[in-house]
DNA sequence: CTAATTTGTCAATCGCCATGACGAAATGGT
DNA sequence: ACCATTTCGTCATGGCGATTGACAAATTAG
């Protein structure tokens, strides 16, 4: 028996009409050709449990779309017919990436089959910008990425923005960018009208990216991304959790030494008084700088032992903080990423140790990020492509 | 644009059929009913978005099963012919809800509509028994239940049993429950086997009667219920956050001060080293005793100012450690239930002081549980029933 | 070359909801 | 008292979508 059942099951929702069923399986559909490569339309009925012959007007309707392509008949396994090989299309609907940082810009585009068909990246200080005079520059790199997708034949279906800060759930608002200096600022405003938008943290779309893309990510797991701040992002049974009001994944400001330093969110202790950047770089004796992470990286694999301290400190404090963390949601994984995964060989094994001494049962495991720094850019376009992939016929509309 | 899709949305879930549909309907129409009181067809069908004539045949068929009953013509509000008010059958099938606590047996029966139509306690002290010997009591009280409730006009649909201990997801094993001392234990072997059966913790059954029957309860909240350990539950967006292995929720070993006293846990200074009752009652100089929480708040109440000061010590320390839940989840509330609730006035003061200093932006309220110490009992009870609302043939099978 | 197997499609059918019309049962105005 | 109006519940009809069962096509095994 089940019970973990919504507040709202059943009712309220939707209401179930067939071309929601519709629309539903054209999804699963899609999804699957997506998931597991090239597969006949029989493949493709066993799987989602619908009949061959349903599953062939789906097809239609999707190779209509252009969002299936046959290529052909495929080397049959055995013995029998062999099956026309299906797969999702290379020239149908794209999503665009994007990520503001502090001192770049970054645009991508990505089609359904998850390939990167084109990006372009420009270092700038954002710093000291308005989003107006960023976003200007943004919707210019975003406007070429667009040219150059209808050159390869796609068509952009959505545009993805990732954020270094938090963002009101459901809007297009940055509420508050500490390292850009952005407070409430609705980046619809400045962004091309007539694309589908989407505005989220970074850590949000590095851990969708995570989930997505990545190796070894399970359906449920707990990301954490350093860069200036410390974030995190939670991923739970396959779902992020953005939290009431998309502010969920703050890991920078839970206490670690309640009577430690103030911070500037107003406590005293977090996390980010003992691993983020400043501190850490002050603690290995370090002034602050350009590329601060690689300078930390390459002093420590050199040997240098302030450093290597101030690094297994850090990775110290995020082992306890992690211990609330993983007690409080039992995540089957934790995984870093961001700068932590350059740094992790000499954060690990503190973070372990207090983690493993700290956690009762079977713990959680520790895992480096396959993917690299760009993550949140993967993870926006791949957002998009998702969001054609969940309800193929609401874009085509 | 949506993207918090989940890595299996459209793949891998079930194909939806027209029978699947039919049936999320005929949850949709029930659910409706109950939550709405009486109804007419027609009012149900403009608030599911149905027609009427659909919503006629999903009740016929619902009546007939006997999960629906016509209550006769209703007072008409304005002008028109009255419609046929119908309410949730009171003589269906009933959710029965157990209690195992360390010093008690309980269960419940409610019906559909959600009214306890029979309930049963037991004071036993299974502090040293085995589960066998416990659960053959419990066994004895819930066949006197289901004798009652067949007495009543009430078929039992469901066993729910709330367990002070870790269970495994998706199993019916209590992995560790520390105050009861049993490991490993598989429940179901000593359950009647005639009933569909789940079990869980009681945190968690306390927090979704939260949801379901509190007061206040959005569908975004952390419940924190301590009695003897001090459990937590997440509910995110309506639904409870098991985690995992189902062991999410244990916000009794979030270090608090991480260097502080060795906890059973084989942590250091977890919260319930604090706020845990023998830390409490050890810094109030009580000794450990009968109802201990009772005399806590009568000595409080009187004004004794070592209680005082203990209550409010374990307040803070709450305070620290959901001030990294809070940080973490995002929650619109944190609710105080079980012992708690009782202790509140001494408690909250310097729990909220904590919290609001060390939270940026916008908080999050603190709210104590409208409900008494029943809420695992009617938790349990209740969930059997919603797993009857949510899928109402997959019974009557 | 034949038997066996698998694929993709077609025609027929079934299930479920929408549509539109109808009688029934109330109110309100004359 | 009577009739227009409004709303409710039901019925017959139709459309949409998946299932069923059969068949031709394309391959392998022997």
């Amino acid at each position: 028996m089940e019970c973990d059942d919504s507040k709202q099951t059943g009712a309220g929702r939707l209401p179930d009409t067939q071309q929601g069923m519709r629309r539903r399986n054209l999804s699963r559909v899609l999804h699957t050709v997506a998931a597991d490569g090239p597969l006949s339309r029989a493949g493709v009925a066993s799987r989602i449990g619908l009949t061959r012959a349903a599953v062939s007007t789906l097809v239609d309707e999707l190779i209509r779309a252009g969002l299936l392509e046959e290529l052909g008949p495929e080397r049959p396994a055995r013995v029998g017919r062999p099956g026309s090989a299906l797969a999702v299309s290379a020239h149908g609907p794209a999503g665009i990436g994007a990520e503001v940082g502090v001192d770049h810009l970054a645009v991508c585009v990505v089609d359904l089959r998850g390939a990167v068909r084109a990006r372009a990246v420009r270092q700038v200080d954002n710093r000291a910008r308005t989003p107006k005079a960023v976003l200007a520059d943004l919707t210019a790199l975003v406007r070429q990425m667009v040219v150059e997708a209808g050159q390869e034949g796609l068509r952009p279906a959505g545009l993805a923005i990732a954020v270094p800060g938090l963002v009101a759930r459901g809007t297009h608002t940055v509420v508050r960018a500490p390292n850009l200096d952005w407070h409430d600022a609705d980046l619809s405003a400045w962004l091309p009208a007539e694309l589908p938008l989407a505005v989220d943290n970074e850590a949000n779309f590095g851990a969708l990216a995570e989930l997505w893309l990545g190796d070894a990510a399970p359906a449920d797991f707990l990301h954490v991304s350093a860069e200036i701040g410390i974030g995190a992002a939670l991923v739970v049974d396959g779902r992020l959790l953005r939290g009431s009001r998309g502010f969920a994944g703050e890991l920078g400001h839970v206490p670690v030494w309640p009577e430690g330093p103030e911070c500037a969110c107003g406590g005293r202790g977090c996390l980010e008084q003992y691993a983020g950047e400043e501190a850490v770089l002050r603690a290995a004796g370090l002034p602050p700088g350009a590329d601060r992470v690689a300078v930390l990286a390459e002093r420590a694999a050199a040997g240098d032992e302030q450093v290597r301290v101030a690094l297994r400190d850090a990775g110290a404090a995020l082992g306890i903080a992690l211990t609330g963390a993983v007690n409080l949601l039992d995540p089957r994984a934790v995984v870093l990423g961001g700068a932590l995964s350059r740094l992790a060989p000499w954060l690990v094994p503190s973070l372990e140790d207090e983690l493993g001494r700290r956690i009762a049962g079977p713990g959680c495991d520790v895992v480096v990020s396959s993917i690299g720094s760009e993550g949140p850019l993967l993870g926006a376009a791949h957002a998009v492509v998702r969001a054609v992939l969940d309800d193929p016929m609401g874009v085509v509309v």
